[in-house]
DNA sequence: TCCAATCTTGGAACGACATTCCAAACGTGT
DNA sequence: ACACGTTTGGAATGTCGTTCCAAGATTGGA
């Protein structure tokens, strides 16, 4: 026999990610530090750095945790287009769950996490009617679209921890979106009173429907 | 009269934030710190913060100056569809060519660009034959893609500064996912050589094309 | 069972960073 | 010429990521 049990449990790679996910939960990006890192686990930087290279590693393998967790789930639905929208809707509710991921998109560290989300969404493309020459584009527009809505999403419920304060904070920024110059922003004032009563997740699905109406349009026999 | 020249060009915000898109340009989001723009500026950091509240609120501003002046150029053509290839283009290579704006759309401080963005993707889309009640949720689909597709090609664009290399690092690619589990990732395998070939500008005007279909689709007759 | 080789741990120390504080320098209005 | 508010730049502070090293734990062989 190897390994039995320690003391107390072993430290581990993937004990030291979970407590990482679990503190970019709690206090955000800025709040992953090395001392209160240390502290829920216990031990010191050295013991870290055993099994992690650096922050940068670290903030890559939570993300990678998040989004291998959220394209676990298999799609349900036959249709492509609900196969879709479900592929998305699970990435979607991830970031939205754990919005520091959003900041670590624009960061090239995570892009091996890249071919997993491709996979998981351009299955459903062929199904979709595009010929075999047009995956890798249309694939990747459906993903560009995916995370830069989540994305963005993430940055705006950043704002408003406490779920209440969302239609305050919509209302407060219309009336400065309804302040704005009326020759300069003739359309942000029009539809200021649209955004203040829009869902976030209703609109993201829309955008989707959108996107694979532009497909089937292109590719329609 | 009450100021005339001084010794030295005077401090202002506006210098202050030329200077840290400069530095940003030059050496990245981690190459911005205090002790080069001081350097550069020839002051100290008081100075400096007398001028700007701190590091994130100086981000945010350079992030605006930046989109600011992508937006200024009027979009030429006729054709709405034209119209928002042209703003869309303007975007995309601004990110581009100033890669770390893609790390600040996902923070909450630069939303005060948002419409200013909205503004001009959103003009064209009226021209579109989108009802006034959808104005709001079709512009924003929009924004959201042109921002998601930008960030990423950012991003992808971050690991290889030299031009020359761009075509040895796809193609190194490539072979990882060539290289993947043939039962996980079949659609990743598939795809692997349309991946190596693809141009990013051609592959970025496709996802709007294909957006601007699906709205055409919805809205049409 | 014991020993040496190796892996793992955690605390101390270091350099870089954003930010604050303050005293001197500057310009303005009287 | 004088007093007052503004602007400046350097010194000081606390936190952070990271490195280093000596002690502890574990394993495989004699």
């Amino acid at each position: 026999m190897t390994t039995r049990t320690r003391r107390t449990e072993a430290l581990s790679r993937e004990r030291i990610v979970d407590a990482a996910v679990e503190v970019l939960d709690a206090a955000g990006e800025s709040g992953l530090t090395f001392k209160v890192l240390t502290e829920r686990l216990a031990t010191g930087p050295g013991a870290i750095y055993h099994h992690v290279a650096n922050k940068g590693e670290l903030l890559a393998a939570a993300t990678d945790a998040v989004v291998a967790a959220a394209l676990a789930v298999e799609p349900a639905g036959d249709a492509p287009r609900d196969r879709v929208r479900a592929v998305a809707l699970g990435l979607f509710d991830a970031i939205d769950a754990h919005p520091w991921v959003a900041g670590q998109l624009s960061d090239s560290s995570w892009q091996a996490t890249t071919p997993h989300i491709l996979e998981n969404v351009g299955r459903q493309v062929g199904a979709l009617g595009v010929p075999e020459r047009d995956w890798f584009v249309v694939a990747t527009v459906l993903v560009q679209y995916i995370l830069g809505a989540a994305a963005q999403n993430a940055a705006n419920a950043h704002v408003v921890t406490p779920e209440i304060d969302r239609t305050a904070h919509l209302r407060a920024l219309a009336r400065t979106w309804q302040g704005l110059d009326a020759d300069d922003y003739p359309f942000v004032r029009a539809v200021a009173d649209q955004m203040c009563d829009h869902d976030d997740r209703e609109q993201f699905l829309t955008g989707i429907d959108l996107v694979v109406a532009g497909i089937a349009a292109r590719y329609a026999g």
